[in-house]
DNA sequence: AACTATTTATAAGA
DNA sequence: TTCTTATAAATAGTT
């Protein structure tokens, strides 16, 4: 779009990267508003950049947006994807491995109690099984940890 | 950006506004995507036209993006949230998510009561509460689906 | 941050 | 929805 054409992969110089950085999230930004206002549609738009920081567009609420999200996803199973968008993206070399942490991050958050909506009364039967137990190992290494450092200090203070 | 200058208002046209949608979502997914790929950045974008489709893009994944987002925005409000896994996949090299899948299924496994040799008191008094809030939502939905499975049952019951 | 030559997005029309 | 094309807007490289 301008002096010269950029190819779309990843800017190697973290300094360039920054830059452009900037100036692109501004466009996409208002875009997304420009959208959710002549199309009357319900945009949200969250982004990370790669040092970590948050910037977000939200056309209503980005919790309401993303409750409409979760609920849809749900009804429809695996939502689809901008097909169009999906074809030369190329994180699909890392996608087993996303897979994989998604799966693991589910799983945890399932253990915490959350997203439990899905699964059935033998499922969580289960999860109820392997908690109770990794409660029971957390307690019995904790008690031993504290012995262990209580005869520590007692050690200590014998000593002075 | 065309032809003439557009004002950014509701298009009042319902044909008009189905066209725009059509092609202004498709220039702001493929936007979404540059930005992404070449500043490495994470970026989740959800729109629901005014008809109520849901269109959907992710550079990782939209679950875990959501995920990294309210943690994010409760870390503002609530101090003491699990410290739950950093699944930034803005340095997303293979090395990196390797890293993140280490530690997703580490924590599993300490949830699990496994590799917890390491760990202070504290830390392990954390996981305990953890574990049990856990296991307290676990059972809840365990029983409010148990009712649900029973009524079903009794409603087939009934029905012959 | 500002400039500007180019590329890209897109409004209107078909 | 797709294509065409004139024009507006975004932006890459430079200062």
């Amino acid at each position: 779009m301008a002096r010269e054409r950029r190819a779309i992969r990843r800017i190697e110089s973290a300094a360039a990267r920054q830059v452009t950085f900037s100036k692109r999230r501004r466009g996409l930004f208002k875009k997304a508003e420009e959208l959710a206002v002549l199309c009357d549609a319900d945009v949200a738009l969250i982004v990370f950049s790669s040092t970590g920081k948050l910037s977000q567009f939200a056309s209503s609420s980005m919790n309401e947006i993303i409750d409409k999200y979760t609920t849809h996803s749900k009804n429809l199973g695996k939502p689809d994807q901008q097909p169009s968008i999906d074809l030369n993206l190329e994180h699909s070399k890392y996608s087993s491995l996303n897979e994989q942490l998604a799966e693991a991050s589910l799983q945890l958050r399932q253990m915490r109690g959350e997203e439990l909506e899905g699964l059935s009364v033998e499922e969580l039967q289960r999860m109820e099984k392997n908690l109770e137990a990794g409660l029971q190992r957390v307690l019995c290494t904790k008690d031993r940890q504290f012995m262990e450092e209580i005869s520590e200090l007692q050690q200590k203070v014998t000593n002075d």
